[in-house]
DNA sequence: ACTAGGTGTTTTACTCGTGAAGGAGTGTGG
DNA sequence: CCACACTCCTTCACGAGTAAAACACCTAGT
């Protein structure tokens, strides 16, 4: 038995009437998710690279252009604040350019420079093979079946929030 | 298609070659685990409660008597400063006591008031319906494939550290 | 008994995230 | 045209997490 499954033998001690099935998919979720957050970030450690850092340089990455603020904001799921503050410590590392849109002064664009592309292309396969490293123990048919009873999960509340 | 299926889209533009399967299982999780962690903090909010605050109380509550601050860190993943401070606090509020052990006097006993067992047993159950309902579009037999599918992923990653 | 080393917890100094307020720019209805 | 509402980004004040050092205590070898 895994570390959820004991969690919620725990909980059934306590509380036998309840139903604790939900722990072994969300307590698994959550955990699995600390987890690989933690590997990643030894990974990038080495590189002087935050994660968050690396999520911004990957959005811009896959985006293939530039991306302003705001939607690198949505891309994170996280606040407004903190990505005016990446975006500033990315600058003066020379990763990325901020530059001011012409049509509308409100906005920014946001673009790798040549380092920046490099650096992403170079990490962005190293992530890869660690996560695929991660699900060695699942057959291919397992892999896919998980990505997709996630993808069930995932749809409606990416819909509501 | 969901969000992480875009994105697994977008990166195939940009990198053809790539085997891209694992966003499929690692993206969604990390993008659920937040959006569940998201969730959990909307409810725990209203009752002036951070999450981790929670998870030391659940910690407690599902031990069913004293824990160590060090058997608490190892339980939610996270530093032992951390866990310094979310019991200072915890304290504070009343919610949990520590006092020294007497056996062995660096050690503390953390345990639950009469408050704060009242507290986790109002909130528990309510976190673990707003968690049954995350999982609606799943069918018993998904869900528990999922969790299974989630187990066999986590278990040699948590033997490993 | 003393001390060297180990363990358990806390303190310190710092980083990074957040909500709310602020500043700059656009555009629309009177 | 101009004031008002709205959008986009940044700044501010603060809360929470971390690694490493400090502190308190125990234990085993001499």
């Amino acid at each position: 038995m895994d570390v959820v499954g004991r969690i919620r033998e725990q909980w059934r001690e306590q509380y036998p009437d309840l139903d604790l099935a939900p722990i072994e998919v969300i307590g698994r979720v959550r955990r699995l998710a600390a987890l690989t957050n933690q590997r990643h970030d030894e990974v990038l450690d080495d590189l002087r690279l935050s994660r968050m850092e690396f999520e911004v340089l990957s959005a811009l990455r896959r985006a293939g252009g530039g991306l302003r603020p705001s939607q690198l904001t949505r891309e994170m799921l996280s606040s407004g604040a903190a990505t005016t503050k990446r975006l500033a410590r990315l600058e003066e590392d020379g990763l990325i350019t901020r530059s001011t849109s012409v049509r509308d002064r409100r906005e920014i664009d946001v673009r790798l420079t040549e380092h920046g592309r490099s650096v992403i292309d170079r990490v962005f396969p190293a992530q890869l093979d660690r996560e695929r490293a991660l699900l060695d123990p699942l057959t291919d048919d397992e892999r896919a079946r998980l990505g997709e009873l996630l993808a069930k999960v995932l749809a409606p509340m990416d819909l509501a929030g």
